[in-house]
DNA sequence: CCTGCTTGCTTAAACGTTATAGCTAAAAAC
DNA sequence: GTTTTTAGCTATAACGTTTAAGCAAGCAGG
C-alpha cells in the first residue's frame, strides 16, 4: 500500500518542520551552496524519501522555463532504422537527464507541422527533426523564431544554417559503387526514391561520381520508386533496370532494399551471378536472402550520440553555435556482391 | 521571421483589452458556457491567432493536474514487435488528443522502476506497461497507490486486478501445435525463454495442452533460451532438441525465431523436411529464409487500439473499472510447416 | 423607485516549484 | 559592551494557467 496522495514539496517541508525554500535547496543538491545545516539537510532528505516525494515536473517547468525534454520527429518509428536510432537517442538523452518525446511524420509536412507544434506547446527544450519533403519552409520558420533549439537528422535543408548530423551519404554511395566495380561488375545501377531530400540526392550523386570517375558516365542508370508504393513499383523498376543492362544494383535505402529483394525473388533473378547487390542500413532479412546482402551500415549509435550531444550542448550554452557532423558508413561485404 | 517571444495568455488578454479569465474562457471553447459576448470572443480569437498564441502546457498541467500524456513502457522499442505496437499506440493516442512518452526497460526491473518514476513525476495521466520479470511488486505498488491509471500490455501479472490487453497466447500456441500435428509432424517441440512471464507461460501451456490432447504427453519437449544471450544459446538448444527427436519446433517469440533461424542455417538442418517450423510475430526475415516461415501473427493494430481505448477510458471516467481483453492471433501458413 | 434577474465582464486564489531578498541569533571583532 | 560578520533559516513573488466568486449595469416586474 503506497501513499495515496502525491506529496508536494510543501508537504515535505511541513513534515520536516522547515520552509519550502530550504527543502527545495536540499532536494536539488544545492545544500552547500545555500549553506543549509548538515543535519537539517539529512533530515529533509530522509523525510523526503520516507514520504516518497516526487517533484512535480509541470511546476518545475513552469518555474524554470525548461522541461528537460527533447522532441524527436522521425518519419516512422516502426521503420527499423528509425526505431533503432530512436532507441539510441532515448538512452543517450536519459544519460544526460533528458526525456524524449517521439512523433512520426510519415514523410508528410502537415503531420510534421502538427507534431512540431505539439512539441512546441509541450515546451521541449530542443528538437531533433528528420525533415521530410516540402518541410523546408516550416523548419526555417521554426529555426528563425528562436523558440527552440533544432538539430536535423539523417537529412538536411540546404542553405539553412542549422545543426545537422547524418551519414556521409555521398561517400557511402561512392564506396558502394567502387566496391561493385572492383568486384567485377561493369554496369551497376541505383534504385532510389523519387524525392528531393538531401540524403537521397547525395547517395545518387555519390553513385554518379564514382561511375564518372571510372569512365562509365554513359552507363549511369537510376531507377526511381514512389515512396508511397514501394512494393508495387519495385518489380517494374528492377525489371526495367536489368533489361536496360544493369548487372548490379545499389539499393538506396532500407525499405528499397527489402522491396527489391522481394521483387528479385519474384522475378527469379540470380544474385550475384546475373545481378550484384548492395543494400542499405542492414536487416536480418539481408542475412536470410539466399545470397546474403552486402550493405552500407550506418553507425546508428554514433549518429544518435552525436545528435544528442550537439542538441543538449545547444540547449545548455544557449550559444547559437551551429554544429554539423557527417558520419562515415561502413561497407559490410557479403555474398551478393561477389562475382566469384 | 516568426515572433521572437512566446506570447502568454496574459499578453493576448492585454492586447485584446480584456481580462485573462475571459481570454481563457474563449480560447478553451467555453465562450457560451461563461456567457462571453460574441464580438468580444471573436476579437480575442483573432488577437490570439495574430499573436500565434500557444498555450503553455506546463502551466495547464500544473493547474489542472492533467497532462494529456500517457506513458508507454516497453521492453525495447527497437524490437520490431514493440516498435510497431508503439507506432500504433502513438497514432491511436493522437486521435484522442494524447501525447505518448516512451521508455525501454530492457526487461530489467530497475530500469523499469526508473522509467515509471520519471513518468510519474512527468505526471502522465496513465501508463501502458509491458511488465518484466520481478516487476510484480513495483507494479502492484503503483497500482495500489492510485497515482495513475495502469494498463498492462502483452503480459499480465496474475492475481493483480489491473486492465490488460494481449494476445490469446494459449490458443495461439495451441493452434500452432495442432497445425504442425495436422501437417504430419509427430513430435513438435517448443523453444521458449527461461522467464516466468505470463505470455511465455501461456504459450508453453498451449503447446503442452495440444500435445496432451493428441495423446503425445510423452513427447513434450521445451528448450529454454537465456534471454540475455539468445544467439549463443540457440545453437545448443536447437541441436539438443533435434537430437532428442523433435521433428518440428514452435519458436515462442520474434527474437527466438530469428535466433533459431540463424542456428538452423549454421547447423544446416533441412526445413521442413527434417524440421518443421512455426515462428512468432512475423518479420521480413521470415520471408527470405530459404523455407519461408509459418508464423503466428499478432494483430498489432488491434492490440494497440484496444489498449489506448481502455486506458483513455479509465483516465476519463475515473471509474476504477478494470477491463481486460485477449486478442486472437492468426496463423500465417507458409512452407516451413508443409511436410509435402 | 426599489427589487431581483440577466448579461458581460473582472478579481484573485490556486496549482508546485525556485530563488531573491531579508530576517534572527550567535560568533567574531573591536 | 557595542558593532560587524556569518551561519542558517524564512517569507514571498513569480512562472502561465483555470475558475470560483463577485461586481456593475441594464432591464423587467412590482
Amino acid at each position: 500500500m503506497g501513499n495515496i496522495k502525491k506529496s508536494s514539496l510543501k508537504d515535505v517541508a511541513a513534515k520536516a518542520g522547515v520552509s519550502t525554500a530550504l527543502a527545495s535547496f536540499v532536494l536539488n543538491g544545492k545544500g552547500k551552496e545555500y549553506r543549509v545545516g548538515e543535519q537539517t539537510a539529512k533530515h529533509i532528505l530522509s523525510v523526503a524519501t520516507e514520504m516518497n516525494y516526487q517533484p512535480n515536473m509541470a511546476a518545475k517547468s513552469l518555474r524554470s522555463g525548461k522541461t528537460n525534454t527533447i522532441g524527436v520527429v522521425v518519419s516512422d518509428i516502426s521503420n527499423p532504422f528509425f526505431s533503432q536510432i530512436s532507441r539510441c537517442i532515448e538512452d543517450e538523452a536519459a544519460k544526460r537527464g533528458y526525456t524524449v518525446l517521439f512523433g512520426s511524420s510519415d514523410e508528410d509536412v502537415d503531420k510534421l507541422n502538427i507534431i512540431v507544434s505539439n512539441l512546441l506547446s509541450k515546451g521541449v527544450d530542443g528538437m531533433i527533426i528528420v525533415p521530410c519533403e516540402n518541410s523546408a519552409e516550416s523548419i526555417t520558420g521554426l529555426a528563425e523564431s528562436g523558440k527552440t533549439s533544432i538539430l536535423l537528422l539523417d537529412r538536411t535543408i540546404p542553405g539553412l544554417n542549422v545543426s545537422y548530423v547524418g551519414l556521409n551519404n555521398f561517400s557511402a554511395a561512392y564506396n558502394a559503387t567502387v566496391h561493385l566495380l572492383d568486384a567485377g561488375f561493369k554496369t551497376p545501377g541505383m534504385v532510389a526514391y523519387d524525392i528531393a531530400l538531401t540524403h537521397m540526392r547525395e547517395r545518387i550523386r555519390g553513385y554518379k561520381k564514382a561511375m564518372a570517375d571510372r569512365g562509365l558516365k554513359d552507363n549511369i542508370r537510376v531507377g526511381y520508386l514512389k515512396h508511397n508504393s514501394v512494393r508495387k513499383s519495385a518489380d517494374k523498376v528492377v525489371q526495367v533496370m536489368t533489361d536496360a543492362g544493369a548487372d548490379a544494383l545499389i539499393l538506396a535505402t532500407n525499405t528499397i532494399s527489402i522491396a527489391c529483394l522481394y521483387a528479385i525473388q519474384r522475378l527469379n533473378i540470380r544474385v550475384p551471378e546475373r545481378l550484384g547487390l548492395v543494400g542499405f542500413d542492414g536487416s536480418d532479412a539481408f542475412e536470410f536472402f539466399y545470397s546474403p546482402l552486402t550493405y552500407t551500415k550506418q553507425p546508428v549509435d554514433v549518429i544518435a550520440q552525436k545528435a544528442v550531444e550537439i542538441i543538449t550542448d545547444q540547449i545548455a550554452n544557449k550559444n547559437r553555435s551551429v554544429q554539423s557532423m557527417l558520419i562515415e558508413g561502413e561497407l559490410v561485404v557479403r555474398k551478393s556482391s561477389s562475382k566469384r
